[in-house]
DNA sequence: GTGAATTATCGTATATTTGCAATGAATTTT
DNA sequence: AAAATTCATTGCAAATATACGATAATTCAC
C-alpha cells in the first residue's frame, strides 16, 4: 500500500445502515437461505415438534452440523428450543411464522397491487 | 494434526446433496437475504424498470457493491438486465418471480393445511 | 458408579459474502 | 479528440458461513 494511502477499513455489517421491514424480511430469508434449513422447517411443521436426532436421520449431514442449523433458526426465532435432557425437543414459533408469512406475502404482492399503502417499508 | 489420523476435507457447498424444490425455495431464500436486495426488489417492483444509478442514489453503499447485489439478483434470476450503454437498465423478471411467490406461498401455507399434497417436495 | 445415549459447543479448515477503491470498457458530451 | 458519464469487474481485506471430528455436559439404564 502506498505511502499516505489511508485505507478505510471496510465495515462488513449488512444490517447496519436498515431498518424496519425490510431488515427483517431480510433476516427471515437468510435464516431460509440453506436447504438444509428449509427441509428442517417443512419437517417441523408436519410434526408438530421434533428431536434433534429427528433431523440428523434425515439430513445429509453431520449431527454437529445439524445442531448449527437449528442453531441458525433458533437465533432467527423461527423455532424454539425445549430442553428435556438428554434430549431437545424444536418446535415451531407459530408468532413469528406468522409474522414471517405476512412479511414475505405483503412482499409479493407488491407487483400485484402496485399503489397499496405501504406502511412496513423501510 | 496427529500421524495417521485423516482429515476428510469438508465439502461447504450447501446445494451438493438438495435437490427440487427444497433447493430452488432455499436459493431465493438466500438471494433476498440481504437488506439491500430486499430494497432494490422493492424499489424495481414500483418502478418497472430502473438503471444502476437508481439504486446507487437510494442505497447506503458504493457503487461497485450496489453492482455486486444487482448481480447476485440477476443470478438467481430475479431480475434481469438490459444494456442500453453505457447504462444498464433492470427490471423484474416476472416469470422467475411469480414462481418463487408461489414457492413460499406454498412454503408458509404448510402449517395451515398440514395434510395437502405436496407434490413439489424434495 | 459405569456406560450408553443425546446434543451443544469447540477447534479447525475452507468457501463465500460483504465492502470499498481503483480500473477499464463503452457511450455521450463538449 | 478529449473529457465526462455510466457501470461492471478486479483486487484486496474482513467477516461470516459451512462442514466435520472431538469433546463435554447431561440424563437414563444397569
Amino acid at each position: 500500500m502506498p505511502e499516505g494511502n489511508f485505507y478505510k477499513k471496510p465495515c462488513t455489517n449488512p444490517n447496519k445502515n436498515f431498518r424496519g421491514a425490510t431488515r427483517e424480511l431480510a433476516r427471515y430469508a437468510k435464516a431460509m437461505g440453506h436447504p438444509a434449513r428449509i427441509k428442517i422447517l417443512r419437517f417441523l411443521s408436519q410434526a408438530e415438534f421434533c428431536y434433534t436426532g429427528d433431523f440428523v436421520e434425515v439430513l445429509p449431514m453431520a449431527q454437529s452440523t445439524v445442531s448449527q442449523h437449528l442453531k441458525e433458526l433458533k437465533d432467527a426465532g423461527l423455532i424454539i428450543a425445549n430442553e428435556q435432557p438428554p434430549r431437545v425437543k424444536y418446535c415451531i414459533n407459530h408468532e413469528v411464522w406468522e409474522r414471517a408469512k405476512w412479511l414475505f406475502y405483503e412482499f409479493f404482492d407488491m407487483l400485484d397491487k402496485p399503489d397499496q399503502d405501504r406502511t412496513t417499508e423501510q
